[in-house]
DNA sequence: AGCCTCCTTGAAAGCGCTTTCTTTTTGGCG
DNA sequence: CGCCAAAAAGAAAGCGCTTTCAAGGAGGCT
């Protein structure tokens, strides 16, 4: 049995379902005595409308079951009450934590989100943006700071509120919702430093199109260099977020010489690969190899050893996104804060490392 | 410093931007010295229009940055080229990965897609489906084949073609794209009795709003009964998806007595919590304890052990439902497969039971 | 009491596009 | 060379709503 798309095509003649009569707004005011523009009042700015009419234009809605019409909304008053929202993709879980966040507060605000990911394709990105330019979004939301000049472009031209994340406000001209990875590599390191390590390796993600992830390697070598503790390029390796190229990743540092005493992950599911790949080599953690991560995925809490690693709000930005850009479509203020607060959250997975193995040369 | 919304507000007067003078399909029809109609047809329906008019109106669009109105477009044609998703979450990653999937099909069309999340909340979704139907969406995705009677008369008066998912097809009068729950746990228990196991105990999620969890429960107990093995009901156990609350669900299983020789899991976020937890206690798996999942997740392969599992077309989903949706739409054909195919994938989370603790009373 | 202002309501003009419906052009063929 | 059908282009009528703009009515104030 298999089930056929059959049906009356849509795309041929004049689309007419069965049973589906479609109520105009007309209809409504006519039902409830009133003229359409009184009609149209009462539901987009009741204050405007004595109760008594009111009250017979939403009765009279009721009874028909009318459904506004979105596209003569949109075209008559220039807003489509629809935002959209453009990630790189939905795998990673911060993005799809903050696109639960973004929706939420959408939601009881009568906007709906188009959304689209572009894994991290620049041509991609730049396409989606347009064609949700085109559907008229009321507002963006875009993950990074760094875009490509068409997007730049598409974005000024056409004029349309947005807001970047995932970076601190300073870090654009424009309106920028997140954190600081300097801050996140600084709570890190100092950690780590302060447990007594001096060799310390760094598994990244991929620079390529992600201003996140150089932030952060920035960021790592600024605290390391506060201690004075080097961190040579062949201290740092990249990978892409998948657990399998993590621990390929891993091998990697370790063919590039002795295992430094702690790692730092560019984010928990980095952290989780290196923890999986050291436990399957029997490398034992925290005692011989100190792992950190950053994002605080429910996940890492419950493995053995829990990670240590920095909170990030990842729901937050996404919310304060919205927020942001419900408040500048309404022509409210919003402030924006300069950074959100990250947490770092020690657990089992960082120890003092055994001082035993290596000439102590760093400072 | 912090960052003001200020800016023109929109909501206030006519909205006129900054730079943003929005060219008109007229005026790009007068650049290339043509009518609004034929520049229309260029950009719709090319085949229309002489080559020559063609070539001109297409470098007028480039020369004046022509973006079309979605709005206007939807009015006057009657499809806003948007499809809508609606699902429970997006923390679960079958949902993010099946979203992919869709998103996916969507953006080489030209069609972009409104995603609400309504956290198995019946009125929430309602709602969602309800503002998207406002929207204009040409088409609809949902979850799972059991709706309020409320979204069922919404689906029904608004005519819009929309597509179940998460379900067999036979299991809905209505277009339905997924597996058969029946046969994932079918494959579970084949392999679990296979390997001797008499006593299993079954890790559901929570039932209310949750027609695949009852499917797959209902599966098990058909499955069980064909090879005359009992499945009690204080074998079963009712978990949120997160990790902490299965943890728990695995302590209230213990309460109940005696440790079934083989825990099943709703699906791999369960089974996963269930490992850690055994873990946690020192219980060896599979020695002690068989565990499977349903879905096969990126990391149940790199847990050690590895879990046994059922891979399930998470992508797939999603871009099937899309492939239908975009047929129904331009009245093609589409015939829906009447399952999607599952795979056992065993691994080393199952193994043999130790016969030695229990009185082997079943059948 | 008379004038002016503010509050309600209705009439009607679009919003920017697609799509008939017509008109014009092209081309095939007797 | 002329006639007719078919193809290509244009004119214009909306799509369903919001929002001026104008009109009427109710008070408030001098």
């Amino acid at each position: 049995m298999t089930n056929k798309a059959s049906a009356p095509p849509l795309g041929g003649k004049r689309r007419r379902k069965i049973g589906a009569p479609k109520v105009r707004l007309e209809e409504v005011a006519q039902e409830a005595g009133v003229s359409a523009a009184t009609a149209s009042r009462v539901l987009n700015n009741p204050s405007l409308v004595t109760k008594d009419l009111r009250d017979k234009v939403l009765k009279a809605t009721s009874k028909l079951g009318y459904v506004a019409d979105g596209a003569a909304r949109a075209l008559a008053s220039r807003r489509s009450r629809v935002l959209g929202a453009v990630v790189p993709n939905l795998s990673n879980t911060i993005f799809s934590d903050m696109i639960e966040g973004f929706q939420q507060r959408l939601e009881p605000q009568g906007y709906t989100m188009l959304l689209a990911t572009f894994n991290y394709d620049e041509a991609a990105e730049c396409r989606s943006v347009r064609t949700m330019i085109e559907r008229g979004v009321d507002g963006l939301v875009l993950v990074g700071v760094t875009h490509s000049k068409e997007l730049e472009l598409l974005l000024k031209s056409s004029g349309i509120p947005f807001v970047q994340t995932w970076a601190p406000a300073r870090a654009s001209g424009h309106p920028t919702i997140g954190y600081d990875n300097a801050t996140a590599a600084r709570l890190l390191v100092d950690h780590l430093v302060g447990l007594g390590h001096r060799d310390i390796g760094v598994v990244a993600g991929l620079t390529q199109h992600n201003d996140r992830v150089r932030a952060r390697i920035a960021g790592l070598r600024a605290a390391m260099r506060r201690h004075r503790i080097p961190l040579p390029a062949d201290r740092i390796v990249q990978t892409e977020y998948r657990i399998a190229k993590v621990r390929e990743a891993f091998r990697v540092v370790q063919r590039k010489g002795e295992l430094p005493t702690a790692l730092i992950a560019n984010n928990d599911i980095v952290a989780l690969g290196l923890l999986l790949e050291a436990q399957a080599q029997g490398i034992r953690v925290p005692a011989q190899l100190s792992i950190v991560g950053v994002g605080d995925l429910e996940i890492v809490t419950h493995m053995k050893p829990p990670l240590t690693t920095v909170r990030s709000p990842k729901h937050t930005i996404g919310a304060m996104a919205a927020d942001y850009l419900l408040a500048r479509i309404s022509g409210h203020d919003f402030a924006i804060p300069e950074e959100l607060p990250l947490e770092l959250v020690v657990r089992g997975s960082t120890a003092p490392p055994r001082m035993t193995r290596r000439k102590d040369t760093s400072a």
